[in-house]
DNA sequence: TATCTTTATTAAGTCATACATAATAATTTA
DNA sequence: TAAATTATTATGTATGACTTAATAAAGATA
């Protein structure tokens, strides 16, 4: 493998810090060599006499690859590539106590967005097996007379189940992130108006309409059963 | 502010990295002292005396936070706590030439769930000059004749519009991201149908609808409106 | 010979120290 | 008093040494 044209390219870049320009560098270096998952990059300390920086910027450098999940080294055997996470960092910062509100309610609304949204590649993929075990999830539904928990529960496992279908990896991880801060913001003071606790379409109506329905059904019956979360997000604000 | 209970808290810790336990309590440390946006947190080498480890470890993960968007620092000033930027390290990741084909493939449907999905945020929103200056745009809709570019940016001037409608500047960073991928992904041959040139609803439609319906209609029309999109999609693979 | 155990090697992880750089504070000078 | 100069300070970078754990090599045992 040739990294002997890094050090040009980098002498090239402009303000940035160093650590900056060889990021900036390895990441190109590593799509422009086509490296594959797997792939051994060099070592630190040759890395760091090729660019002609300390091994200190290379690690730190490096240590932001990781991050964004592009790396994954080991003792020894030095660092190989991987593929991507794009969730990895997101889902650190993802935390109700250090996020502001404006972004709290953004997110309480990502969500209703994504599951009103994602109706056609629902029926795309959804199964018989599939509705079986949404039915298996709605006949254990728990009574209003039961904890608090076992309904956030129970939510989780028919909606999580929902993503689960679409055979959409990266919306579900998505899903999982934003979970918690949905619930955070969903029993916190963030929305005003308490819900009404008015019944709308139940889960039981959902899985008749994705086994005898269609997408557009379910878009309207998904928005009808998500509207007390609508109702609480335009009771707490003006346009 | 206090930060002497620091130590006890991350040898307490398990097996993880040394940067590791310094990065999780750090952040613990921050959200539990509810330290506001534009707080000072001591210098490197104060943390490294009383967490006991070497000004490295704190600076590595300090980096993270950094990366995180949780904190900013300075020469000098030291280091301040910042409101989390979600996307920024995502968006680094976001490269459609590191990123595995099935992870490209569900960007882009996800591009599609969020377009859908947000006919009652936009409902909600919109203003009679957001609607003029949807009908300014449609107007300049570029020929059939015209350069393939062209088409594109009034694609991202439509769009793009509709997601500023939401007032949601999280989807709208969020789509922003996405838009390289969603542009590769179409262009490349990842999906195996070329779109049928047919036309379904048009942007002027759209329009139409946000001035005189319903988030319902608007959302089966949007749906519509991507038809060529998802019969690609749905063409290049098994259910 | 084949397999298990021990030892050596290697590259990342951690540490300590020194110096560079840039932003701020303090001081001098006009 | 205000501008210009100098000192200070915290992060940024560099260097060399040491630790640790994973792998490879060598050796022992069957």
């Amino acid at each position: 493998m040739d990294f002997t044209t890094l050090r040009d390219d980098m002498e090239a870049a402009d303000t940035s810090s160093l650590v900056d320009k060889v990021e900036a560098n390895l990441v190109r270096l590593l799509q422009e060599r086509k490296l594959k998952v797997g792939d051994a990059i060099p070592k630190e300390t040759e890395l760091a006499e090729l660019l002609g920086v300390s091994r200190t910027v290379i690690r730190e450098a490096m240590l932001r690859l990781r991050m964004m999940g592009m790396i994954e080294s080991k003792k020894k055997k030095g660092a190989v590539i991987t593929s991507p996470d794009l969730f990895g960092v997101m889902s650190k910062s993802m935390n109700p106590h250090i996020l502001d509100q404006d972004t709290l309610k953004e997110i309480f609304e990502f969500r209703l967005v994504l599951e009103i949204g994602m109706a056609d590649l629902i029926f795309y993929h959804i199964t018989r097996e599939d509705i079986e075990e949404l039915k298996r999830i709605v006949s254990k539904e728990p009574q209003a007379t039961q904890h608090h928990l076992f309904h956030i529960e129970h939510e989780i496992a028919f909606h999580g189940k929902l993503y689960e279908i679409t055979g959409n990896e990266t919306m579900k991880k998505f899903q999982r992130m934003l979970l918690p801060v949905f619930d955070y913001v969903h029993n916190s003071g963030l929305l005003k108006k308490p819900p009404s606790l008015k019944k709308f379409v139940s889960h039981k109506g959902l899985v008749d309409i994705l086994e005898n329905g269609s997408p557009e059904l379910f878009r309207n019956a998904m928005r009808n059963h998500l509207e007390n979360h609508f109702a609480r997000l335009f009771a707490s604000s003006e346009p």
